[in-house]
DNA sequence: CTGCTTTCAGCAATCGATTGCGACGCCACC
DNA sequence: GGTGGCGTCGCAATCGATTGCTGAAAGCAG
């Protein structure tokens, strides 16, 4: 089967190739003549026809391809992201490229350079580090780009993110609620915009109760997992053991958190409560199921597309930095309960 | 900043950009001299050449674009094989795109037919139906796809899964070790070849051991969700309790039998044994912790790109229709113990 | 009827890399 | 020393679509 092909088009239609190309063309279809611009219309229609996108591309220098830069795909994160996007992008006849940089800057550099190489016309980028090389270069050279979940400290691409000092604050509130008044924080890591902004806002919050606030009783993790976050968890409670209540930067650093405490012989809640953030999937199945920050991912992946789509639209160029930031809410489960009896 | 291309390099080592090429590709490096090929080659380095792909695929008909094509990126079972696939094809200068069909029949069509257009060069698709229309209209095209995860009826296309028939007899077998003698099954859809496959190994293995085999032991769920996992089970207890152990399609339907169970007051493991499979994340912190069966999903992904690879690799057309099985491993945890004392 | 603008369509260059063909030089062998 | 052969490399066409430029025809006013 031969592809048919713009010269068969306009072959049928009896025209130049060029010709052709302007009538199919909505934008330059004001060049030709109605008459013509129909009948070419017509050819192309029982041809066939389908235009190349290489050979377009080649030379228009847009391939309709965007790519989304995660750390993880198996990270339950990102894919209601991803599949926001998505939907967005495909109904605005863009395909989108998902890579995984498996969270680690040289395959990120790698992999990001690859895709410029072949055109792709906007990044959505989830990778973010504080200080991202790579990041400020794209943005130097005008790649259209929007950080989604994390962001940078140049802050010179749009980001699209949640409302995480907002959570960090429900999360207080609910536990001073509850009666407790000495809250230990399992911090995320410093170089992401997430682990920085949680903490904070966990500082703010601390202080706008009028609680104890101490140095002691914060703990940054090296990463966001489940073995960081037991480490981390660990060396707190060996430490100290004043507190009543725990704070964590995300969902795994939690689960590193649970284990710890059971390694302790601590239990949760009755003795010690603790609140997750993200609300990954399961997290309410636990047992104790988790409380938790629960952040709207699938918007934030539809949005981080719109705002890429109207980046990459030409015509309009400015809005450049937009920072936009959702909603979250609190999703309080079996993992927090009131301090044990204090007399 | 400019691109750098493959004439940059050319006049950067003194020689025809023709020659360049030649230099710079595997294929026809021996047609250029060791010391030309060499200076080349080191230009390129040094300017950081990196071709420009769809120039290359105007001229060679390909596009170097793969696809791979799931029912759901949020169910937590596809993302580690598209890490697998992705690697594989990213490291053989291949993109991956991912899309998403939402589990529809309209929507996958649509974005295959999309994709094709696009000159895409090959799918790898996860969301194949026992008996597929556009998959059978893709083979019959020629182009070259691979199946992973599910299988269709026809076997047209070459399928990389994992060994579900020895996943369930070692369910079952580890069910009957334990001294359980009625088992109850929730098949998955049957309208999808694990959801048949392995409920035909159901029947197989307890036929094998030698146990009452009863048509009314089985039900099959709608869809592999947990909503449809609890109506199944729920029906089920309803008719009848006189089983003492229950093996699910996959985790989700587990997830659906474990509420049914509390909804009817039963405890398990003590009174009913439950396995799942797929080893979804974060079952084994349930409670009680789930066995299942788990899958090397990131090792299907990667042979599945391996062998989309050798499908797309024009001189070896051969081996279509290779169905490779992957080991599968039981997980044991706390969901299964030994029967309640039969009197 | 002349001279002007406007509209329409063809020509050819262009994007960047690949590749068939031919030319050149060098060596060896008769 | 002439010729055939081989290894290297340059030349230019090619993939398919887009677009600036140019020329021709048509339309219009004076």
């Amino acid at each position: 089967m031969q592809r048919v092909k713009l010269t068969d088009v306009a072959r049928a239609a009896g025209v130049h190739p060029g010709t052709a190309s302007r009538a199919l063309n909505p934008a330059t279809r004001d060049q030709v003549s109605k008459a013509t611009s129909k009948r070419v219309e017509r050819a192309a229609q029982r041809l066939g026809y389908v235009p190349n996108p290489l050979a377009r591309g080649l030379r228009t220098a847009r391939s309709y391809l965007t790519a989304m830069v995660v750390p993880d795909v198996t990270n339950p994160l990102f894919p209601p992201m991803v599949r926001g996007a998505e939907q967005v992008l495909s109904t605005a006849g863009y395909t989108l490229v998902l890579t995984d940089t498996d969270n680690n800057a040289a395959t990120e550099r790698r992999q990001i350079e690859q895709l410029r190489a072949r055109g792709t016309d906007g990044f959505i980028v989830a990778t973010a580090r504080w200080a991202d090389a790579v990041l400020d270069e794209v943005a130097a050279a005008g790649v259209p780009a929007v950080l989604v979940n994390r962001n940078t400290a140049s802050r010179r691409l749009p980001y699209v993110g949640a409302d995480e000092h907002t959570g960090v604050v429900l999360a207080v509130a609910h536990l001073v609620e509850l009666g407790h008044r000495r809250i230990a924080y399992l911090a995320g890591p410093q170089d992401t915009s997430t682990g920085r902004e949680r903490a904070a806002a966990f500082r703010q919050a601390v202080a706008g109760h009028g609680l104890p606030s101490d140095r002691g009783m914060m703990r940054a993790c090296s990463a966001y997992t489940e073995a960081a976050g037991a480490m981390a968890a660990g060396r707190l409670l060996a430490a100290r053991r004043d507190f009543t209540a725990m704070l964590a930067g995300n969902d795994l650093i939690a689960f590193g958190a649970l284990a710890a405490l059971a390694g302790a012989g601590l239990r949760c809640p009755e003795q010690i409560s603790l609140i997750g953030f993200n609300d990954l999937p399961l997290v309410d199945k636990l047992s104790p199921p988790l409380t938790t920050v629960r952040l709207p991912l699938r918007e934030m992946g539809a949005l981080a597309a719109r705002t890429l789509l109207t980046a990459m639209d030409r015509a309009a160029p400015d809005g450049r930095g937009a920072q936009s930031l959702l909603g979250v809410e609190l999703a309080v489960r079996g993992s927090t309960a009131p301090p044990p009896d204090t007399p």
